[in-house]
DNA sequence: GGAATTATTTACTGATTGGTATGAAAAAGG
DNA sequence: CCTTTTTCATACCAATCAGTAAATAATTCC
């Protein structure tokens, strides 16, 4: 049985609070201040709880990977092509870019970007986040090939590197205030490269 | 004639000192005291020279843009077509994007993405660089259209937006050590989409 | 009820942030 | 030479940074 002093506030909730800061404004531009402020509790309380900033940024992480990536990212194994698979993940995120009243864009991609030397272990984390997505979206054509909806010709890490690239891009437009029709138009021409993306496989033609 | 004690440093040199850091870390990643390490100059030298933080990250981004953006960005007029437009652009920036010694990717786009509140204005200057990228990038194909080498058929907008995506991901994807041939390989993806991208118009079928 | 345990509140720490006051040093003009 | 003008180096400023010490408050076990 529990011993002591109960907590008096919602974890889970006062992370989802943290994570919706430094969402908004990265790593390092999140202040213990601000997090203690949005979460509604003081700041030992934030120490006790959670250990320090970076040890709560990661569990932040992990829950916005839960909460906004899993899902868009389940679909990669589901679908039943490969090209449903990527066009069908990339329009679930542009969806998860733009939701109103949450920060636009990818906190993954977005919330520890550049920065001191000191984090430089927030922003490795992230980018081994970044790097396993871009190989799970490489293993789908992969997959999609050894199953006969891509082409054997195809160059599954080029396709791969292509969408990957466009993923992360619709971070950034979404920051500079893209709706989500605007990256649906994005997405629309990006998927109109398919064909002869995984066609022209990889002796392509250079100029 | 000049009066006074003249300047004991070579403010040109210190600038680009600075700009490599800003490049390198951020505009909130980069304190004062790395800048005045980087420049090799006091602080009130700094401030005399350059006003304050913000004004000397702005004058670092101008000299960022015409040493690395105007060149990249003047193919953009001086190709015969849109496409050889955009492609040669593209792999310009590539190049910029993964020069030996300097920071990867691109300053104007990595380096205020995210922050705090008060340094809002740092980040809305760089998304009106992007902004007017994004446009020129835009225009070129309009161009194109009016010259007879992109089919009237063609959205300039999504066109455009397509390419302005993928180049700010080839950002992302350099801050995450993909070479230079990575990035050329991704551009191969992209430029095979031009066909079917600009064939396909306006009333392009969803899913 | 009392002891043990844990959380909360308040106030504080040393370090670092961007930005300056001050006075000495170095040049030019007369 | 001496005054004027500007830059330099040292030292400093208040504010904020991430992180804690210490005491009080609230709960459970016995």
């Amino acid at each position: 049985m529990e011993r002591g002093r109960p907590r008096n506030f919602d974890r889970t909730l006062a992370l989802r609070r943290a994570m919706e800061v430094f969402w908004e404004r990265g790593y390092e531009g999140t202040s213990l201040s601000d997090l203690t402020e949005a979460m509604g509790i003081e700041r030992p309380s934030l120490y006790a709880a959670f250990g320090c900033k970076e040890a709560l940024f990661r569990e932040a992480v992990d829950l916005y990977n839960e909460i906004e990536g899993v899902p868009a990212q389940r679909v990669l194994e589901t679908a039943l092509t490969a090209r449903q698979a990527i066009e069908t993940m990339l329009r679930d995120y542009a969806a998860t870019y733009t939701q109103v009243g949450k920060p636009p864009g990818c906190m993954i991609v977005l919330a520890a970007l550049l920065g001191t030397p000191q984090n430089k272990d927030v922003r490795d984390h992230l980018a081994r986040h970044r790097r396993e997505s871009r190989l799970a979206l490489k293993a789908r054509i992969v997959r999609g090939m050894a199953e006969g909806d891509v082409p054997q010709t195809a160059d599954a890490e080029r396709v791969g590197g292509f969408y990957a690239t466009l993923l992360e891009g619709l971070s950034i437009q979404a920051r500079d205030g893209a709706s989500r029709l605007d990256l649906e138009a994005i997405i629309d021409g990006a998927m109109t490269a398919w064909d002869p993306l995984v066609a022209c496989g990889k002796t392509l033609p250079r100029r």
